[in-house]
This record gives structure tokens, C-alpha cells and sequence, in this order.
DNA sequence: TTTTTGTATTCTGCATGCAAATTAAGGAGA
DNA sequence: TCTCCTTAATTTGCATGCAGAATACAAAAA
């Protein structure tokens, strides 16, 4: 009954974001039970259900109110994203977290960020440009206020906006299936006051570097903000990992 | 009946196809009619299937002589691999081909081979390498034949050996994705002798960097290589597409 | 002839039921 | 007490049934 409520507090999240990336989403107006599964997608990243946890279909089905046909569905979506693993005759586990695997997701990322900083400059709209201006200040906000949840959930809209912003909707719909892949253990980490100073210090710069739309220069920082996200992330793994599940 | 027989005919190809892959696939032994499912995608990524087709369930599911709900099962994962279009309450279609999504697929790839240039020469075994200049001759050979299908296979065996021999299966899986979308509109191409010489050459100059393990020259070949296929590929989308379903 | 509206048919979306596989439990033997 | 084997209880995988939505069709009106 815990995780029930938990799930049921995430549905608002979920509904919110789906709602504003739906514009670019190829799957856009989707049938089926997609609250419920989106619920259940984001209970993952965010680390309520814990990275190994048995997925039992009647139980979890029973928790988000639906059958277990569409719940199969769901399931063999988020095996294709990489946030479940499907064990023959065995059902489904939350994918387990790998260093190794991580690694490798951020290293695509990588390649991809390296593309949004040729492509945003050449095509975000002013409009667009305005509004990673008024995420990358709320997310000052949530800095200023020690609020490290919020800054994360920011700091992750700027990045996606980022990528939406390229207005290439292949490029957004990959990132985003590595991203939520990294979101979850990014949910584990503590970050240091110091580290904290450089992360918003960087994105400063980046949002100079997009206000004056000079790519090479966003290129560069983009993909230093990367590496240092990349070994914030993997120090999280090497150390004894205590999910949060809280 | 038509297409059952084609259907059928695929899948002695996708069951020996996926054997080859499953040692990296994350969804490796896989529960569910997996094979029934190959084949339908198979026929998709061949043409068989023209773009904008309706997919009716329980023709299909007859088809492939399977129930309607592993069926629906894989037209979720179809269509979040953008083979597919879901349309609420009225059902799934094979995704039209757009020459826009298909030059941001590209460009997509573009960035991952990039990181593909740089990730293969350090990682590469030998073995890998052989295997690699192995299909290679397999593959001029095919072009000696004139055998423009069996070019387009070996060709297609080529890069993801590349992609796979860096040892990031996540690389791979975000770039066989992508590539099945491109391969649809690949199957439509015809190769002009002049073109079909050069892109042997390409190849040619892809080995010998690989063989030398020098990856920036190795990610120069690769992102000329490629922006030569995107030319093609959208020389195709911008005639009048005449699907070839035969 | 063209448009429109009401009805019948088809099809999707989902819940449920059943068989096969797996896991858990219990008891016999070492 | 531990191991192995047999058996019961879960649990998955899939087929099927039913309600609701969408489409196709036909008759009536313009």
C-alpha cells in the first residue's frame, strides 16, 4: 500500500510533463491506459520502485487500478527502454543498475549533446531561447533555496528543452530514452555545495553561449558539463549504492 | 495470403539475425512469440509491409498465427521503435515514410557514428576486425554478382559490426533502431553503377583505417560515407516514391 | 447528383480464464 | 541438520469474450 501511494502521487508529475512534450512525441495521442503506465515509468526513474524489484503483474496491476493486459503492454515498453528487464516465465525486474551500462549510456549521450549544440543554435526560436532562460532561472531558485529535488527536475527541463529546442524530434525522443535511463541514479546522488557551484556556473555559461547562438562555444560546454555529470554519476555507482527509496 | 507467404519467407532471416545479435541484446532470451514478432517487423524494415499500411489484429494475428494480444504487445514496441504509428481506437500503420523524419534519423546517426569512428579502433579485437574485413569481401563479392539485395545485406552486416565491435551495447541498440528506419527507405533505392562504385571505395577506405586503428581518420571516412548515403536516401524520398512491396 | 443522417458492421481496448512454467513448501532419506 | 525429491501454490503467457468507439453503408433530403 506504500508504493500505491507513491505511484499515485507521481501520476500529477507525469501527466504534467507527458502534456508538454506530447507536441513532439510521435506516439502522440496515445489510447490504451497511458496514465497509468507513464505513473508507472516514472516511479522507476525516480527510484520508488528500487532498481532490481520484481514486478509482479496481478499486484501491480491491482495498484494501478487496471488489468493486466494493458499492464503487459507497459512492460514490454519499458524492456525496449532499457527500465525493465523481461526474464522468460519469469516476468519482469526493474532494470538493475550497471556502472558499465550507465557508462555506456552516457557516452551516447555524449554524441548526441555534441549534435544539440551544433543544431540549437542554428534553430531554437527566440521564443525558445526565452524560455531555457526563465527554466535556467527558476532553477537558480531552487539553488538558491537548497531545494536539490527541484533543482534537479529544472535542470533536467533545460536539458530537454535543449534538445527539443534543435527542433529535431528524433534527436529528442533518443535522448530522452538514454536520459531516463542516467535520471535514475542521478535521483541517488547528494550533490557537494562545491560541485553544486560549478553545475549552475556552467549552465551560465551555456545560456550565454545560446543567447549569442555560438555553437562551437555550446559544443565545448556542453559536452564538459557532460563529463563532469558523467563523473558525478559514476562516483554515486562505485560507492556502496543505498537506493533511495525514499 | 500474399503476405503470409512473404512473411514467412522472413523468417528464416530474422530468427538467424536475432541468434546473431542476442549475445548483446539486453532483452536477450526473450519470452513471448519473439519470432512471430521479427518477422512482422522484418516485413516493415523490408518494405513488405508498404508504408501507411493498416495493421488490422486480427488479420495480422491470423497471419502470423498468433493470438491478437501478443500482437498488440509488439505493435507498442513497433511503434516506440517508430515503425509504427499507433492511432487511438482505430488501431496501428506501418509509419509513412517523411523525408524530413528520415533526414533527422540520419543526422542522429551521423552523431552516433562519430563516436562510433572514435570508439572502434581503440576496442576492436582482432578477431572482431577479421570478421569485419570477412564481410567486407563477402560484400564485393555481392557487388561483383550485381546482386544488389545481397550488397545491401553484407552492407548492413558491415556497420553493425562496426557499431558492435566498440563493446557499447548501447551504442548498438540506439543504432540498430534508428537504423531500421532508414533501412525501409534503403530497400526502395536503387544503386546507379557510378554511385555503387564509389560507396564500394568507401568501404574500401573504412577497412584500411580500421586495420590501421586510426580513429579520427576512421570518424572522417565514416561521416563522408554517411553524408553520401543521406544523399542518396533522400534523392529516393524526393522522387515520386514508388514503394517497391515486390 | 450530392449531401446528410441514422443504422449496422467492424475493430480496437481491455478484462478475464485457462494451460504451462516456475517457485515455494514439505517430507523422506542421508 | 542438510540435501534431494515430490507436490502444492503462484505466476506468467496467451487466447478469448465483451463493451465501446470508429467506420461503412444506406436511405432520405436538398
Amino acid at each position: 500500500m506504500l508504493v500505491l501511494s507513491r505511484l499515485a502521487d507521481a501520476a500529477s508529475n507525469a501527466a504534467s510533463e507527458a502534456a508538454a512534450i506530447s507536441a513532439v512525441d510521435p506516439i502522440a495521442r496515445r489510447p490504451l491506459h497511458a496514465a497509468a503506465i507513464d505513473r508507472l515509468r516514472e516511479a522507476i526513474v525516480r527510484g520508488e520502485l528500487a532498481p532490481g524489484t520484481r514486478l509482479n503483474e496481478r499486484v501491480l496491476a491491482t495498484q494501478l487500478g487496471i488489468s493486466r493486459t494493458p499492464l503487459r503492454e507497459a512492460f514490454k515498453l519499458l524492456a525496449n527502454e532499457g527500465l525493465a528487464e523481461l526474464l522468460p516465465n519469469r516476468g519482469a525486474i526493474v532494470t538493475p543498475i550497471h556502472a558499465e551500462r550507465i557508462e555506456q549510456t552516457l557516452r551516447v549521450m555524449g554524441a548526441l549533446e555534441a549534435l544539440v549544440g551544433e543544431l540549437v543554435c542554428q534553430n531554437a526560436s527566440d521564443s525558445e531561447i526565452a524560455n531555457i532562460r526563465a527554466l535556467h532561472f527558476e532553477m537558480r531558485a531552487a539553488h538558491a533555496r537548497g531545494d536539490l529535488r527541484a533543482y534537479f527536475d529544472h535542470n533536467q527541463a533545460i536539458h530537454l528543452a535543449l534538445v527539443q529546442a534543435t527542433g529535431n524530434s528524433v534527436l529528442l525522443q533518443t535522448y530522452r530514452q538514454l536520459n531516463d535511463n542516467v535520471r535514475r541514479v542521478r535521483y541517488m546522488a547528494n550533490l557537494s555545495a562545491s560541485r553544486w557551484e560549478v553545475a549552475v556556473a556552467e549552465h551560465e555559461a551555456i545560456l550565454q553561449a545560446l543567447t549569442a547562438r555560438d555553437g562551437m562555444r555550446l559544443k565545448e560546454l556542453l559536452s564538459s558539463h557532460l563529463a563532469q555529470k558523467t563523473a558525478a554519476v559514476l562516483a554515486v555507482l562505485t560507492e556502496p549504492i543505498t537506493a533511495v527509496t525514499a
